[in-house]
DNA sequence: ATATAAATGAAAAAGCTTCTCATTTACACC
DNA sequence: GGTGTAAATGAGAAGCTTTTTCATTTATAT
């Protein structure tokens, strides 16, 4: 992901955008709030400003750079965008996210909205639940 | 439901909360936000202050009473409990929401929560889209 | 170099939801 | 039927995440 990327998404080339975008791609989160991009920032000794985080994570959304996904009514959280669509599990006790892809439950979605008489355009799916590592750390 | 409901959940039998119900049971909306049965109230001449809709809201939430739906980020949206699970179709351009059931999903659901080693507590599914009327009417 | 449209920072504002705390009310008990 | 007490309520303040405003700075086309 580079300076490219920005272009051609009609984005000037900045520093707080290359480096939101360095943040996504190294941290060892693969989904961040805005709030984690803006701490991990400054870890990195980046002064950039909240405002301007959530600002380049919209648009990098626009751009389809990154996707943003809503927990449960609470913050949002971005992850990069890779192309393959994935549903997710979410620890309710450590708040970690796992992700998995099943066809089954693609078609099954795509015939409902077609039963059902609705133009797709997105989905999203969550589990809930308790993941391994919780269970033995009760 | 009525009174019993309220005593069975521990929650004493109030004005506020039996209007709330009230509500919940005769708007033609079947999901409702906080805002909606307040303003709901206030056109039945009963000046319930907003705080006590959520808290009663919340408080209905854990007695089983109701569901509350948090549709992509934005505010809650509440629905009297059923007993049924079912999923939901959002029209992200008039917001109104429809539900469907089924069984395929429901199954693989539980199928993957299993493989991932997940002990499932929940789920919940949108599918989002222009549902058959807005696509009438762009 | 320079003009200009876009981007940024900081603070204020917005929108939903929860909290605080003084006052009121439901209900168990006498 | 009174009465004490814990619970519920109302009103406003506060909390959180996110967006907006606006003056200043910056990227980029010319």
């Amino acid at each position: 992901m580079e300076s490219q990327d920005l272009r051609k998404a009609g984005l000037k080339v900045t520093l707080p955008r290359l480096k939101v975008l360095e943040i996504l791609e190294t941290s060892d989160l693969r989904h961040m709030s805005a709030e984690d991009v803006y701490k991990a920032l400054l870890e990195m000794g980046e002064e950039i400003g909240l405002a301007t985080v959530y600002r380049v994570l919209t648009q990098f959304e626009g751009a389809g750079l990154v996707s943003r996904l809503s927990i449960d009514g609470g913050h949002a959280v971005f992850e990069l965008e890779d192309g393959s669509h994935h549903d997710h599990l979410f620890c309710v006790r450590c708040n970690r996210i796992e992700e998995f892809i099943d066809d089954v439950i693609e078609q099954r979605q795509r015939d409902i909205a077609a039963e059902k008489g609705f133009e797709m355009t997105d989905h999203s799916l969550y589990i809930y639940g308790i993941c391994r590592h919780c269970q033995k750390t009760k």
